[in-house]
DNA sequence: TGGGAATTTGAAACCGCTTTGGACGCCGCA
DNA sequence: TGCGGCGTCCAAAGCGGTTTCAAATTCCCA
């Protein structure tokens, strides 16, 4: 059943059904509604890729995959991002695409996106340092919003991100607090754009106290449990081992766990663990008591927030970029602690 | 530029240009190469929309996620899941679109996705028992896949499934081998149909070792860390505790984890859990020894495997359809042991 | 040397929708 | 009575490709 059929059936033309079921104002109320009995009665809905291609709207937003390492997508933290964000679409009509690009050319899959028209705007997800994505879509003139941040991409462009720094460096006080000294960062892989701020944060919070960070505590790779585990071991093996670690994602905070144990000693009494937690469903941080201490912040939430955003973008393309800047809750669990007394 | 812009540089018609590019045989060697020669200079591709308008395909491949609980997408499976898929597609040109279904009714969403023309297949993830979408299905004649069985669909369609009742009749009979009587079961969702399947191979090497199933023994949630944990705390604090535990997924193994260290015990000493790995990248089941004693069986491969007989469908949606049993392998880790002897 | 086959190209129809530019009838007002 | 304006509706021209059908040219061989 196609427009065509169905204006056939109603002895109108396509013009009228058109305008009819898109609510134009230039239709008989009473027509209207013959319209729309029949295109209930017919099960009939519009073919949409003729409807994009009349009307230049695809109704669809594009998620560039980079394949070389699928990082994205198996990051348990992509699940959550994208329902966040999927639910959001589908209140508004659109559908979501996922774009996997060959190798590291992705300079030519957003090319390709644009031209191809298969997409009204794209979420770039893993920003790094520089991301050289920033400059291409601004050029290219397709709408985009950034989860997270680029330092170093000069452009005024739209994103929201997490302030990392600040809560990796209120974590990072905390922990001082309590006394401790030295204190292992177990980060993201720092060509990442939060990786860097979070490190920063973290030493900012170490140089106000004068504490003098210690290179071989500070560790950097994929956030894996078996990455956490590895980086662990190897550091309270350390004739001088750490008495608190920082760690970047649930993930990898329970690898720091399983290390800790193995090597016979407490969680939250011999050495102290607060990690960031991104509020993954599969993954809480505990049900009434969080297992750790941890800084905060929904990534579902802001797979919404960015999703909105760049509805409103593909809207009015020419507005001025927003940003938004969400803060990290630092919320107490059972994983951090004094630190111990030397004796 | 679009394919009229282009021809006319060339000083052709549209349809040579179209056909060099697409590779049809009646059209001159040298005038072929002038096109692609073109084609690239001016940064040519011709426009998704118009082509699947034309052809009829769309080139995408559909999967649906329902919304009421997004279940599919936050799970940490999923991810690792459809990456395998999305680098099948990627290599076949295809793309990969989600769509989210408002509320229950995923007949409408079938429906709408064959009529609007917007895939050309759809891979059915998580089925439940007697899933009602394989009938919507195969009566639309949208060429679809499941990853998974469900039981009591009638029909005859495609599946790629995990021999699930066979790998947990395994594992069981190996907790029982070890001396283990008291042997709990921390299922999926049990509507789920892998869930099922599950249980009964749980249930038949019980029987066949004459042990009575205990009820109270037997959990069904979904797979998340938080479930895993609080089952387990509650088991332990029967007054006849299991001995041995066999876990879901990674996720909910990892809370039993936690809940056994909890109680003061040794997982693999005073509790042995056996779960079913499904070599999930941020995941790993340990880099060397693995962590769990495991049911192993990669959902990345499952991706791609299904992906691939998806296309195929499509290409022959006439072609009887394929099945394909995937043995989970038993892999050996330290989480288990004899059963502690009643002293 | 002529004619049928093979090779190469093009005009135009078509995919299913949106939208422009009228057309038509009717009303109200001068 | 005449005419502008309003309310409705429609024919047809896109959107940017693919594909059918036919034409023009060249080739080959009797």
């Amino acid at each position: 059943m196609n427009l065509k059929q169905l204006s056939e059936i109603l002895g109108l033309s396509q013009t009228t059904v058109s305008r009819a079921l898109n609510g134009y104002p230039e239709v008989n109320a009473e027509t209207r509604e013959r319209v729309e009995a029949a295109a209930r009665k017919h099960n009939y809905s519009p073919n949409r890729r003729a409807t994009s291609l009349a009307t230049g709207r695809s109704m669809t937003i594009g998620h560039v995959i980079p394949a070389s390492t699928q990082h994205e997508m198996v990051n348990p933290i992509f699940g959550d991002f994208v329902a966040g964000a999927a639910g959001v679409y589908g209140e508004e009509g659109y559908d979501m695409l996922f774009s996997h690009v060959t190798d590291g050319d992705e300079e030519r899959a957003y090319t390709d996106l644009k031209r191809k028209g298969t997409v009204d705007g794209v979420i770039v997800q893993g920003p790094k340092v520089n991301d050289a994505r920033i400059e291409v879509l601004t050029r290219l003139g397709l709408p985009f919003v950034v989860h997270g941040r680029s330092s170093g991409a000069g452009q005024d462009y739209s994103w929201v991100d997490v302030n990392n720094r600040r809560s990796f460096k209120r974590a990072t006080e905390f922990l001082l607090d309590l006394g401790h000294r030295r204190i292992a960062l177990i980060n993201g892989l720092e060509d990442m754009d939060f990786a860097q701020r979070r490190r920063a944060g973290y030493l900012e919070a170490l140089a106000e106290r004068g504490v003098t960070p210690d290179p071989t505590l500070m560790r950097s790779a994929e956030m894996t449990e078996v990455y956490g585990h590895h980086e662990t071991r190897d550091m309270l093996a350390l004739s001088d081992p750490p008495t608190a670690i920082l760690a970047a994602s649930m993930i990898s905070a329970i690898g720091v766990r399983r290390a800790i144990e193995e090597a016979g000693l407490t969680i939250g009494k011999d050495v102290s663990v607060i990690t960031h937690d991104d509020e993954l469903s599969y993954l809480r941080n505990g049900q009434d008591v969080p297992i750790f201490t941890a800084t905060r912040s929904s990534v579902h939430q802001a797979g919404r927030v960015l999703a909105e955003m760049l509805l409103r973008r593909i809207e009015d393309p020419t507005a001025v970029p927003e940003q938004i800047l969400l803060e990290a809750e630092l919320v107490v669990g059972r994983s951090t602690g004094p630190a111990p007394t030397g004796d």
